[in-house]
DNA sequence: ACCATGTGATTGACATGTCAATCAGGAGGG
DNA sequence: CCCTCCTGATTGACATGTCAATCACATGGT
């Protein structure tokens, strides 16, 4: 099918469809770094950090197993060994060993890290409606949820076809 | 105008637009991830040393003020100079003193710069049109420039109003 | 000529991210 | 029990990013 009959097969976007495509990564890498900042400059966190905060406040008894807690935020094991380093060293994290598995490590909330979350939390949610939702008409932001799971859907097809 | 006239003011965003908002930013990086891996496995270049070697490429001789560089990929200057002194380590460009200013340094792409940048080139554009373009419908890509442009609109917008 | 001030660029310290190597402890077969 | 293999997690080396401080030179006023 990938025929010689004179239909040729476009592999390469045109200037228009680059363009399309550099004003998207462009505008999304924009937005993250917007929100980065305040989160950074109204709590002190960064975006590891309150995806980590996050997730452990969910969590039961606000501990998790290291590993379950990188699937949760899909994270590579070693980043979030890291990152917890770093976060322990700023008392908004404890690791424990774990009882049941004494390879395992448990990632409790400390007293501190929960009270950092609770006041990140609300100007957090506040910065992503004014900067995002508030740029966008309900029904652009239908459209972002579709094209979102285009893309997404897209990336996970398999490779060749 | 913003009433106290029993019209609830929304602060944050609902639970489906913290939904939609996560699934958009992490698409936008699971796709900058995708594009950056598959730059590094076919042509061992970081999507910053793309940037640095597409504009110089595009450049009069080659070569451009460090600064003027700065501002064509919107860099700030501290991770530029960062960024260039790895890329000079390896060869793929080169500083010069420039002759009208003797503060300033001229950036220049080296041979085998140019060379990278080139066989670099049509495979990474093959993959913006695998993973982004192919992904969605022509309508959508109309769409997503919408979207990206009141996005970057919102956010060079004044704060207050 | 001299000095205050501004500008171009680099530097150092540190946060964050990836990759490959390592380490320690389970788990199963002989 | 012992050996091999698997798995959970950490580590080290290094690339990348931000911020504040610094350095060197240009510029303009006196």
């Amino acid at each position: 099918m990938t025929g010689s009959t004179g239909e040729r097969q476009r592999v390469l976007p045109t200037a228009e469809e680059l363009r399309v495509w550099r004003d998207f990564i462009e505008t999304a890498e924009a937005l993250r770094s917007r929100l980065t900042s305040r989160l950074q400059s109204e709590s002190a966190l960064s975006p590891g950090d309150y995806g980590v905060l996050l997730a452990l406040s969910e969590a039961d008894g606000h501990r998790l197993r290291s590993s379950e807690l990188a699937a949760g935020i899909g994270w590579e094991r070693s980043r979030l060994s890291h990152h917890l380093a770093r976060m322990e060293r700023r008392g908004l994290i404890r690791r424990e060993n774990c009882t049941t598995d004494s390879r395992g490590a448990e990632v409790v909330l400390t007293a501190e890290g929960a009270e950092a979350f609770r006041s990140a939390s609300i100007p957090h949610l506040r910065a992503v409606r004014e900067l995002f939702i508030d740029a966008l008409t309900p029904q652009q932001l239908t459209v972002v949820d579709e094209i979102a799971a285009a893309l997404r859907a897209h990336l996970d097809a398999p490779r060749g076809l």
